[in-house]
DNA sequence: ATCAAAGTGTACTGATCGGTAAGTATTTGC
DNA sequence: GCAAATACTTACCGATCAGTACACTTTGAT
């Protein structure tokens, strides 16, 4: 088993399950998209659920790399870098091929709070939140968990609305918001 | 066909599929759940894709009609109003078998933009959005509009932070920030 | 009482689900 | 160059998927 070959498969398999959700995209499928052999693919996965798990470990890897990256380079103070966030997911909604939040995606197809898919999803949104709580103590904020939280709560108000209410610009909106929360918040 | 069957069988579905998730959901299943014969079942609905909307359709308006109707009885002002249904999502988060919004789920599990599914879900979402925007308009709001996405960011934002991030208490965070929103859009 | 609508159970279709068996080819490290 | 690991093809497993055929029973309005 070459790492780089189970690599390989993750990231096809992460384009799949993004583009069709979990439910709807059987191994069979797989196997024809990644052009691998079904007996390898369950050689490096033992079962769909550990393939999946493995696909939520790269995306949220990756995703998270990448908005700590983008933000990094649009703002240097922590309460810049809490607005450039929604900067970032501006960029990101405009991408082709967006389908919104996997994690959420993962979280509404696998529902049950102790399922291992469920609870890593959650994870990914906690080491999001922990992120932003990071940049709220460093901006000083009265109360940063309290900030983090709602800030938050409006990036994933932003990623929902973007993906069903195409009415505006969430992301806009959401800045300004969390513009204003930011300015009260360290008044 | 009795009306009220049918009816059973949605309001019955709509459990199944809310608790379950719809690919997740065989019609045999409901069939066994609803203790209705598979005949019948597809006497009522052509499809399953029918049945859903069907589903959908019944929570779109009894959604609709509860949060209306519980915060109308919260506040009176418009202004109130649209604090109190931050109150509302509270109520809703606390409910046993709280498992989130049925709308995203749909959108997450029917992604493609013109697939009814989606398409019927995304329209619940513009009504709730019309309520609010209703209600910033009569509280004379500077930007109505705006400021109505705002609110429904906080709102969508509670839902899912409720349903994956369990830290702390989304819905109480977002009234918070709504009430700082609604202050500076009517100063 | 009758007749049609609406209900029933059972058995079935072909396709697909996740996952495996058996045997063969191809890389890979030494 | 050789042996072991890895990947390959093909065919298969039992279960479930959405949906249908068929023959039978209950129900309700006239």
């Amino acid at each position: 088993m070459r790492p780089n070959k189970r690599d390989e498969l993750v990231r096809k398999a992460l384009q799949v399950f993004y583009r069709d959700g979990f439910h709807a995209t059987g191994m069979d499928k797989l196997v024809v998209e990644t052009g691998v052999s079904k007996t390898s693919m369950y050689k490096h996965f033992r079962t769909k659920e550990e393939l999946i798990l493995a696909v939520l470990r790269l995306r949220d890897e990756s995703f998270r790399n990448w908005i700590l990256r983008r933000v990094e380079e649009t703002a240097d103070t922590p309460a810049g870098q809490i607005v450039a966030s929604f900067d970032a997911l501006k960029e990101w909604f405009e991408e082709d091929g967006f389908r919104g939040c996997m994690f959420i995606k993962a979280g509404a197809e696998y529902q049950e709070a102790d399922h291992p898919i469920h609870v890593q999803a959650a994870e990914h949104k906690r080491l999001m939140f922990e992120h932003i709580a990071r940049l709220a103590r460093k901006a000083g904020a009265r109360d940063p968990e309290k900030l983090a939280n709602q800030i938050v709560l409006l990036q994933e108000g932003a990623i929902v609305s973007a993906v069903l209410l195409k009415n505006g610009d969430p992301a806009e909106d959401a800045r300004e918001a969390a513009q204003l929360l930011l300015e009260t918040a360290l008044a």
